[in-house]
RNA sequence: GCGCGCUUAGCUCAGUUGGUUAGAGCGACUGUUUUACACACAGUAGGCCGGGGGUCCGAAUCCCUCAGCGCGCACCA
């Protein structure tokens, strides 16, 4: 017996050599595998940000996928999870900025090429990183088939499938109300702003005959508008059209009456006035009724020169400065001061969103949720847990058309070129002179929506044919809207077929407390801490066992700290079985019991019940195997069976780390190592065959 | 406002399709230096399964309702 036996088990000296083992093997290439395996098994890993370090978040997802992966593998699949590496476009460029900030530099002005290198070196760097520290979880992905969302292939596929939308009219260029983060200089999707009640004050002023209220004071300057509901009784006797010479902010204007029904009778007065450039359902009515728009907050949120005085000044500053101008007037009435509303906020910086107007493109959800949607009646798409399919079905039915043009240089360029009122979509400049190529580029989920595809080589690759649709997408709850969906999208409009069957998601991992991790809380733990401090194997059962798919989990240290017990404990059975010589039969009802055991565990794998599969094989192994077989063997008890037994405990300790395997990879390839095995443990049979319904 | 989820032992959570005395880990308590392991072993205590109502032979599990907590979505100016 080897004298590591002799002291307790040293995760840290033996999970490197481990996974040099398995990857020198090339076992992760499923290519390679051995024996005729005729079904294929893939998973795409989503690919974490090559930005900073894995979080816990990361960590629970490799476990969760490898597991996943080494079941199917042991279980004679040929067994694929392609690894890659994310360039997060904004949310990269938005670290890089920060970074560049500390360093007392701003992006803006910055010559967009020299930015794109610098952020591109960034990230490259930080690639190694993340990719070390994904091996080091343990995650047994083919690297070498690993992408990175800017390959050259990707960033190509990517503008063909925009210039094929733009010919299928599922892409338009349109003037829209758009999020615009004025911090960041960029318009955004709905997911990536986030919406939060605050308190705002709430003012009613007088606008000619009638009275208004608002919270925006400050967008009020160019309002000529005063809008109703046609059937409201009270204002029945002014009429669509009509003008009215009234007093306001910077003196007397003329107002236009104009009847619609997307005002709220109930609401307020049931008057209001307009600002179609910076309010979305203003520039609705605006549209109806062929209205002048007009811009009254510029791109870096400050009022424009309409606002006369007030003009250059911040929202905030001007705020309550031109309030205090129309009390002066006369005009304010009363304000309520209890007023709660929703303001929309940049998801990275928190700057309130401006609603502004601008040229940009637009995907038609209408018949693409449609495909979705079809694919989920038809059961093509599953969820786990099933109710996130409602989720994914309110989202689908009310998605609004997604805005993919982002003003950020990190990302992958929209092929599109202009001319006048000339649009062509095209990689290449069109013939001709006087084309100006869109300087804009994609919104970073426009790309990833096609990971699936573009990780297997859609259209023509060889995986594509072989791993395309892939099985499962496991990834986290909160990608329920962002990604999810539009990877379903687009694989169901480009290759007709959904890219995977079953949608696994699992929960954010939060602190001890159950609170959510942040960098502002300072409540955040590194996984490689963890690692380092108790290993790997028993941080991946930390993260599994218990956990419900879907289901926050609060991680504590005095979790992962059982389970490098439980990986001691596993060592020192070994350090038993192996002091003693193996002889013997295995003995018939102890086999038995642990077929039944195997059954049962791999239902669960197979139904995706982690959670419980983890919690019986370690039951077993410690307070079965451990405190009652073993026990029972030792010759120093009355009636010890050793070394009759010997084989039995052979037996069972084998066909334990083969079940225990794609939970704890490193302590049970170790240990079988040891067993004088031909094989690596990662390419061995799983002990039962729920095909043939028995043990093999 | 709409939607989803949660509420089970001191703490963190399991409990697959309703079926015998409700489970785990940690913690607490009492013992044990028994040569695989003190990162251990043997054992003990602790729960009207959030409240109320219903269906059923039978409910932690299904239905209704109330309360508290968490999360998501949301163009009422």
């Amino acid at each position: 017996m080897n004298s590591k036996f002799l002291t307790p088990y040293n995760p840290e000296e033996t999970e490197n050599r481990i996974y040099k083992l398995w990857e020198d093997s090339g076992f992760f290439n499923p290519d390679n595998l051995p024996g005729d395996r005729k079904k294929a098994f893939t998973i795409v890993m989503p690919p974490p940000n090559a930005n900073g370090n894995l979080h816990s978040g990361h960590a629970l997802f490799i476990a969760l996928e490898d597991i996943i992966t080494r079941f199917k593998r042991m279980r004679g699949y040929k067994a694929l999870w392609l690894p890659g590496a994310d360039h997060a476009g904004f949310e990269t460029q938005v670290v890089f900025e920060k970074k560049l900030e500390k360093e007392g530099r701003s992006r803006f002005g910055m010559d967009p090429e020299v930015l794109y290198q610098e952020i591109l070196n960034f990230t490259l760097k930080n690639k190694e990183n993340m990719e070390s520290q994904v091996r080091s979880l343990g995650a047994s992905c083919d690297w070498s088939r690993e992408k990175f969302t800017l390959d050259p292939d990707v960033i190509k596929k990517t503008q063909e499938t925009f210039i094929k939308m733009f010919k299928d009219t599922l892409v338009y260029r349109g003037k829209r109300t758009i999020n615009w983060c004025s911090k960041h200089q960029t318009s955004l999707s709905e997911v990536e702003t986030e919406s939060v009640e605050e308190n705002t004050p709430f003012y009613y002023f007088k606008y000619g005959p009638f009275e208004i209220g608002t919270v925006r004071p400050e967008t009020k300057f160019g309002d000529k508008y005063v809008v109703m509901h046609p059937d409201d009784k009270r204002y029945a006797k002014y009429s669509h059209g009509e003008t009215l010479e009234l007093e306001w902010i910077n003196g007397p204007i003329t107002a236009t009456v104009i009847k619609d029904e997307a005002v709220d009778m109930n609401f307020g007065t049931g008057v209001m006035t307009i600002t179609p450039w910076h309010s979305q359902i203003d520039f609705e009515i605006a549209t109806r009724h062929n209205l002048d728009i007009e811009q009254i907050i510029d791109w870096r949120g400050k009022l424009l020169e309409i606002a006369k005085e007030f003009g250059g000044m911040k929202i905030k500053d001007a705020r309550e400065k031109i309030v205090e101008k129309l009390d002066a007037k006369g005009l304010l009435i009363k304000t309520d001061r209890d007023y709660k509303n929703i303001v929309k906020r940049c998801y990275k910086c928190s700057t309130i969103i401006e609603p502004q107007v601008k040229d940009q493109w637009f995907v038609k959800m209408e018949p693409l949720t449609k495909l979705a949607l079809d694919a989920v009646d038809k059961k093509e798409v599953r969820f786990i847990p099933d109710n996130y399919e409602k989720v994914f079905r309110y989202w689908m039915e009310n998605s609004i058309d997604w805005n993919i043009s982002r003003q950020i240089v990190w990302g992958i360029q929209i092929p599109a070129w202009f001319r006048g009122e000339e649009i062509v979509a095209s990689i290449e400049k069109p013939d001709g002179e006087g084309w100006t190529k869109d300087s804009d580029t994609f919104d970073t989920w426009f790309s990833s929506g096609q990971w699936p595809l573009f990780m297997t080589g859609y259209p023509d690759g060889d995986d594509y044919k072989r791993y395309y649709p892939t099985d499962v997408m496991e990834t986290g709850h909160d990608l329920i809207f962002k990604w999810v969906p539009r990877m379903i999208i687009f694989g169901l409009y480009l290759s007709g077929k959904s890219p995977f069957h079953t949608v696994y998601l699992h929960g954010l991992v939060n602190d001890a407390q159950g609170k959510k991790m942040s960098k502002s809380k300072g409540n955040v733990v590194d996984p490689m801490t963890l690692t380092s401090k108790y290993g790997t194997d028993a941080l991946r059962m930390t993260l599994v066992v218990g956990n419900t798919p879907g289901t926050d989990l609060s991680l504590r240290e005095d979790k992962i700290k059982g389970y490098k017990n439980f990986a001691n404990k596993l060592w020192n059975i070994a350090r038993f079985v192996l002091s003693q010589e193996n002889t013997g039969e295995p003995d018939k009802e102890l086999t038995h019991e642990f077929e039944a055991l195997a059954k049962d565990i791999t239902l669960d794998m197979e139904n995706y019940r982690f959670h419980i599969a983890a919690e019986k094989i370690y039951a077993y192994v410690w307070h079965r195997f451990a405190d009652e077989i073993i026990e029972e063997s030792k010759p120093a008890r009355a009636g010890g069976k050793i070394p009759e037994r010997a084989g039995t405990l052979y037996y069972l300790l084998e066909n334990s780390l083969k079940l225990l395997h794609p939970f704890m990879p490193f302590i049970t390839e170790e240990i079988w190592g040891e067993l004088s095995k031909e094989n690596l443990l990662m390419i061995e049979t799983w002990p039962f065959d729920s095909a043939q319904g028995k043990p093999i």
